[in-house]
Formats: structure tokens, sequence, C-alpha cells
DNA sequence: CTGAAAGCGCTTACAG
DNA sequence: CTGAAAGCGCTTACAG
């Protein structure tokens, strides 16, 4: 049916080996063999058969990526931007979505998605290190901006814990005292979430304020979330003069729901998120959050997952950076 | 290294045709039998090879779908959908971004991506029906949401032009006399963009209302594309009331500008766009939008899609389903 | 520098 | 109902 090897070997008077070493630029052929097979390949309109490769050569020239759902802003966009560096190398991104769901995340470090990728990108939201290290296989792995403390892990790292500070900082900077924290859920230390209270706590300490549990409301990390977590915030009778969102879309659910209820932002709140998803420059106010450095971390997991996969670069046993990330001040919290 | 079949069927004590038929469900195996090799893949924790699997079969159980960018919402949200539809039916989904390039939608219409998988949904945004006929191959393919009329091709349909007049209707019932159109590009009149735009047209006509091209502005459709179309409407000196964004990210990025510029949203401009993503509920004001039936597209693209791969379903030999369309009035267009 | 052969792990006619 | 054999289209040692 389709062309092969066969048939371009055939058209160039040659072996099937030499079309291989032709196509797989290996060094030593003479010009006038490769002139020959490069035109019988372009006459024949041949194109490799990339199943068949990755059978004989165990690789598949694709990544995995395994996240919560890409109707998420924050994981599109860097999913988009996964893909465009990971291109630019020569691979393809299979995407898988785990909806938060442990056996979702299992299924996904181990199993047929694993068999068909080289490598996995893995932004934990449900499993811990040790998990991950037992359900994993020998492929390599590179986890993503949510941490995972452990250090036989391959990660790219989001400064949570700084850039929370940073922006808990600011806040206190423009005369707020009373900031209440929205997606601060259940008792976790370690990803995003804690290590973003953590953070929020550390500047409060920092500037002399004292920390008030009444002001750390947990929500889904969702646009209604954050709305809802107003909602209560309000109920409860608590005052506040500024709202910290641990994440942009818990931040714009919750100016949303400020503004719906007529208060004024910033002049009665004061509004901050962390992600600086594109939408956040567009909310009206504008949104004041940080930058967790997306697409630097976009193209370091990417140049490190792929140096594992072909086992070149001059890497450590275990490489774990952490991207630069930037506040981004806007109208909602000037 | 890994477990194969023949692993399994010296386990079992049976053929490797055997051990193939009880993986593939086939009717006819004695249940002792059948026993004996589930156990043997049970033990052995045996996990077929996919990629063998495809290059014997032909069939990599894959769809592939090409679209602009998966960092636009509207996208993201619509590949969220198919991949969780596709997987209901037991197919995954590599994504192809465009860049809204010809090249690269006619590049994953055949070449590797197109060899990569068993079908293919394609949302055109630079290739018009020739040019989608001359490059793809015979694999199925099923055009998404941007029409492109052709009678030769599969496709689901949102309905541009009924959904856009349906938004005018409701901006020209509320009052509004002069309505913007932010979004409206070139001579274009069979893509979404045009059919919008006649849709547009046909309301004011049927309401007496004069058309006024001095109130068409082109942009792209992004946040940016709405934001400057404002400054360049509001430069202009044309009087509005009212602004229709082609799509939401246009309107978010127009009412984001307004609202900068210290207009008053509904009260002195109304706004409204076109796709219902996630954001619009949660803006500030909420966006009054028109739902193209997203997740009803998906599940029927996936439907035909999987449907023509395999051969089944009563089909026609060309469908064009049209999703229903739901108009969501808001805030800022009440 | 190039060739002939083996084999990756499956599925698919073909028998029986 | 099950088996033995062929073969999908490549890459990879192994020769020479």
């Amino acid at each position: 049916m389709a062309v092969t090897m066969n048939d371009v070997a055939r058209a160039a008077g040659v072996s099937l080996k030499t079309v291989s070493n032709v196509i797989n630029n290996y060094e030593f052929i003479r010009p006038a063999t490769k002139q020959k097979v490069l035109e019988a390949i372009a006459e024949l309109g041949y194109e490799a058969n990339l199943t068949a490769r990755s059978l004989r050569s165990g690789k598949t020239n694709m990544l995995g990526l395994v996240l919560s759902d890409l109707s998420v802003p924050y994981y599109a966009e860097l999913a988009s931007d996964i893909m465009k560096a990971a291109s630019n190398r020569g691979y393809r991104v299979l995407v898988e979505q785990s909806a938060n769901q442990a056996e979702h995340e299992r299924a996904a470090l181990q199993g047929q998605f694993r068999n068909l990728t080289d490598g996995l990108f893995f932004i934990p939201l449900a499993l811990g290190g040790d998990d991950i290290i037992a359900a994993a296989g020998k492929k390599p792995l590179v986890l993503l901006g949510e941490f995972v403390e452990d250090p036989r892990l391959d990660m790219v790292l989001i400064q949570n814990q700084d850039a929370a500070a940073a922006v808990t900082a600011h806040l206190l900077g423009s005369g707020r005292r009373r900031i209440a924290v929205l997606g601060a859920n259940d008792g976790d230390t370690t990803g995003s979430n804690g290590l973003r209270l953590i953070g929020y706590r550390h500047a409060l300490k920092a500037n002399g304020v004292e920390y008030d549990p009444a002001l750390v409301i947990p929500c889904g990390w969702r646009r209604d979330g954050g709305a809802e977590a107003v909602s209560r915030l309000l109920a409860s009778g608590v005052e506040f003069d500024a709202v910290f969102g641990l994440n942009d879309v818990v931040a714009l659910g919750a100016l949303h729901e400020l503004l719906v209820r007529g208060y004024s932002v910033p002049d009665d709140v004061a509004v901050a998120g962390f992600d600086d998803i594109d939408e956040a420059r567009f909310a009206s106010p504008s949104l004041t959050t940080v930058s967790p450095g997306r697409t630097e971390i976009a193209q370091r997991a990417v140049d490190l997952l792929i140096d594992r996969v072909e086992g070149k670069g001059e890497r450590a046993d275990v490489e774990q950076p952490r991207a630069e990330y930037a506040l981004r001040i806007r109208q909602s919290a000037p």
C-alpha cells in the first residue's frame, strides 16, 4: 500500500541498510549513493513508518504530559508551551487528563500510557513522592511545578513559597493588614497549596502582622471556588481588606464575587492571585499576581526530559532547578 | 525485557493465537482455556505492546486533533471535552498546534501526524475546502465548528450565523442601535468570522436598523485584539452603544479596555461575545454571550469520527450535524 | 562504505 | 475451538 523502505531501496538500486543509513544520517555514505537514495525518496514520496520504527527501536519520540484538566487555563498554557518546546527538539506530546484522581495519576505513570511514550512530564496533585516512585517505571520522569518534596525525583520547581511571600509582602506594603487567603486546603504542607500558605505566613511574620486562621478559607482551585469562598468569608463577618487567591482563577472568581456584591476593588478590598495566566492582564480591574515562570518551566522541563531520554547532556543524577518568579503589579492591588 | 504474549502462551500452556483470542475477546473460546490465559496474564503482569499491535493491525487507536493553539481558552475547553469523549470509546487524542499557519495545517493533514493517528479532528483556520480535500489522505477526517462550506466533508457545525443573529437581536431588543462588531476580518464569508458577521447583518435588517461599515472593526481573535479594537473605535469618533465581540476573548478584551477608559458597562456600552468559555460567567461584569454547544460538538464529533474509523454505525456518506446554540444573558448586556 | 539476515511483538489468514 | 506460520516495516548487530 504505502511506499516502504524496500521500494526505495529497489528504486535506488541499493540495499535496505543503505536507505536506513541515509534516513538516519549515518556519516559514512558515499555522496553519490546518498544522492541516489534521496532522489528515490523524493520521487516515490516515501515517509518512514513511525510505528515500525518504534517497534524496532523501542523509542516512540513521544513524551507524555499528565495534568489535571486542559480546561484549566494555567495547564492549557503550560501544555501549549511544552508542546512547542518539545516540537523544536523533534518530539510530540501526548496529554493525559488525571482529573486530580490518584488512580488516574497512577495509571498514567505505568501501563499503556507509559508504553506509548519515551518519558513523562507529570504534574502530581494526588500522589506523593513515595507513591510516584512506587508507581513509576524506569523511563525518565520529570515533575512540574507542584512541589513534591523528594530528593530522588527530577523536577522543575515553582518558587511557591518565596513567590507567595512576595505577593503577600506587596499587599502588606500597600497598607493592607487583614489579608484573606483563598484556596488553602486541608493539612497539605508540601503541595503548591501548602507552600504558598507558608510563604504567606512568613511574609506576615516578617512584617509583624499576626496570623489569623479565620482569614484562611479553603476552596477548590476554580473560579466558582473563589467566588464561593468570598461568600463564606463575608458571611463569617470576619474583617478583611485584601484577598490572596492561591491561584489566578480563584482570585478572579473572588474578584467577580466582590464586585457583584458592590465592593470596590482595590479601594475596599485588594485582590491578588498566583500564576499570571493570560486572562489576568485583561481582567477588570486587571489582576495583580505572580508569574511562576511558565515558559522557563516548560523549556527547562523539555530539555531535561529529552536529555534523560536520549542519555545526553551533562546532567546531575537528579536535577531540581527552580524557575524565576516575577511579581506583576496591576490594578486589583496596586 | 518486558513480558510478551509468548511468555503468557508458555505460562498458560497454549499457543500465541489463543492468547491473542483472549485479549481480543474472541467469542468462541473454551471458558477453561480463557481462564488459564487470564491467570497467566495476571500473574506475569502482561501488558500488550501497543506499538507492535499498531504495526500489525494498521490501527493506532489514536485520533489527531489539529487546532490553532491550546492556550486559547475555547480550544482548550473543546480539547478537554474531546479527550474525555474519546477516552470513553477507548481512543487517545494527540493534539497538534497549527498556529493558524496554512503550511502547518497542511502538514498535519498528511505526513507523519496523519500516520500516527486513525482519524483526524480538524479546526481549519487557514485552509479552505479544496485545500483540505487535496491535502487530506484517505483516513477519516471530521471538521469542527469553523465552517468550511463543502458538501464533501464531514463536519460538526456551530450555528455561527443564527447564533450571531440571536446575540445581535438581543442587543437590539434591549434598545441598542449602534452595535460595533469586533473581529470581523478581511473578506471572509464562509469562516466563523464571515458567518457571524452575516448573522449580525441579518439581525440588523430584520429589525430595521441600518448597517454601518464604520462599526465593523477588524482585529485578531485575542484579548489584546479586542482591547486595541475598542481603542481604534473610540479614536475614530464613531458613536456606538454596544460591542459584539466575535468571540469571547475579543469581547473580554474590549470590556477591559472600556472599563479602563471609564465607560460603564452595560450602562454606557453593552458588551456581548461568542463561545461561552468558562471565564465568561466570572468576568466582571459577567459576559453575555452565546454557547455554541461545545460539549455536544465534542461528543458528536467523537462518535462520528470513531464510527468512520471503525466502519461502524449507520452513517450517511457525509454528515454535517449542527450543534444547538443557546444565548447566555448576563450582566454585560442584560 | 554497503549487504544479507534476524527480529521487535503483535495480528491475521489459513488449516484442522 | 486452537495451532503453526507468515509478515507488518523498520533497525540493528554482524560481516565483509
